[in-house]
DNA sequence: CTTTCATATGAACATATATTCATATGTATA
DNA sequence: TATACATATGAATATATGTTCATATGAAAG
């Protein structure tokens, strides 16, 4: 049952407890909203996102992204390791080099809503 | 002019310097990238999405968003602070309470770009 | 097989950040 | 005014994370 259930905080205790167990009934899993937070997390960084705008125009190979940028082989190296973890670029190999590009398409949409947010 | 622009790694030189000369031509400011990275780390903690998702479903003050995610009042606390720094959330004063809600619906679209994302 | 070059990776370091704890602020009520 | 309660906030701590440096891996060429 629910009754045994009391919030100590908020003095007008009933109509609370109503939206709190409203709210909590819709939430969805924990699991998918950790994975969402993760994913955010890996865009959560300017370098990082740098490059995928980057990777929007062309596929790039390590070392171009890195002279794009301005930054070391190394810092790129393991920025795109993070990102291929999270998904969001794939990459083949070249020869010496390796070239890498979208994974896919739902990126440019969602910094286009991000875009959108921070212009208002 | 850009031919005293030399890059070091990378044999075949001439190709790729034309390239990372178009995709550099093409990037967004500097600064626009960094807000938007800034807005991704703000959506980055699953503390944070959890509070947003709750504000999805209704306006709550602080102690109710506690009682649901589970949380101390002064973790809670915190945290909407960086939502409203973020432009997140809005809140309003009643009596000793104050109510937080969502300041804007790019929130929504984002988070399901993410969740397609994810699920795929 | 050895060398060269592009990329990947582990360790170390510095910095950022999420939560807790204690306390301050602000509002309503006795 | 004094008390109670909801919220905010500063300091401290623990943890996460981005970059650098040194080095390893892997592919092409001599």
């Amino acid at each position: 049952m629910t009754e045994d259930k009391k919030i100590e905080c908020c003095d007008i205790t009933e109509v609370h407890e109503d939206i709190v167990n409203h709210v909590r009934s819709k939430l969805p899993e924990e699991s998918l909203l950790y994975d969402l937070a993760e994913l955010f997390k890996v865009f959560g960084d300017s370098t990082r996102v740098r490059i995928l705008v980057t990777l929007f125009e062309s596929e790039l190979c390590v070392c171009d992204i890195a002279e794009v940028l301005g930054m070391s082989q190394s810092a790129i190296s393991h920025q795109l390791r993070v990102l291929k973890q999270g998904k969001l670029v794939k990459n083949r190999r070249e020869g010496k080099s390796v070239f890498y590009s979208l994974a896919d398409d739902h990126i440019r949409t969602i910094f286009q809503q991000g875009f959108d947010h921070i212009q208002e």
